[in-house]
DNA sequence: ACGATTTTGGTACTTTAGTATGAGTCTCTC
DNA sequence: GAGAGACTCATACTAAAGTACCAAAATCGT
């Protein structure tokens, strides 16, 4: 919101100099006021286009981050969140165990929790809940 | 292409209709230059906007959409396809045989092709190489 | 330091998932 | 009408996945 407030003063500011600009314009010669109009469009067009190409940009974003605190409020902990990740990059529990260096059993353990956690019966139905609920990238 | 090239025709068309404007505004008064300038400024401002959300939306899109005709060169059959598309909604076989009403057995045997055709271990990485290829929405 | 989580791990068991193989039906094409 | 693909289904099996229950370390907040 801060940034809005910044760049409509810039605006305004801009057309007070733009004010001055015809007005010295067309006293000297009269086919420069078509220039200065001219120029006006050009320059608030672009203006048009860069901010809301900026403002766009920040509206992608979100889709693909993370809701963090959505994870802390289904009490879902840190190492059951890494166990997750992996799931949804299409790992068994075996594979799982040995990139994060436990037993089976520990992994075995975290995925019943999370599906506990996630309200899901398996795995694939986890990791499609738990992109519904942005707790993982897409 | 052909809606840019009559998009800025348009321009052009509101550029010289504003030149008309500023003309026999300053001739009756000299306040009125002002009123025009902003309001050309804010028009094109505008326009720059609309343009702009138009194209980006465009680029949107193409995220999204499915890519059919890669479908088609994995030899992934419509029946097989539909079965993944159930698989990455969480449904287990016997889900799945039940909303495609056909046997469990028929579930299993399109499920191993497609581990095949989609050089995959389990249903997971299934999911994860299928989206990956972009032949399932995100 | 103490209680509360978290993380780890095990055993024993049930349920899904996935493989291998074979085979019948159906449709479309040449 | 013969063959190719696609779709169906079954049996028998192996391999994962998931449940239930318990319990010992490790970590963390106050």
């Amino acid at each position: 919101m801060k940034k809005t407030i910044f760049v409509f003063s810039a605006l305004i500011v801009a057309l007070l100099a733009l004010f001055q600009l015809s007005k010295y314009a067309y006293i000297s010669r009269d086919v420069s006021v078509e220039i200065v109009i001219a120029s006006i469009a050009i320059v608030f067009f672009l203006i048009g286009l860069y901010i809301n190409k900026r403002t766009l940009q920040k509206e992608k974003l979100p889709d693909t981050i993370v809701n963090l605190k959505r994870v802390e409020e289904l009490g879902i902990s840190n190492r059951e969140y890494e166990v997750l990740v992996q799931i949804s990059n299409g790992l068994s529990n075996k594979e799982i165990a040995k990139k994060l260096f436990v037993s089976e059993s520990t992994i075995k353990t975290h995925v019943s929790n999370l599906l506990v956690k996630l309200d899901a019966k398996r795995r694939t139905q986890a990791v499609q809940k738990a992109k519904q609920l942005q707790i993982l990238a897409i």
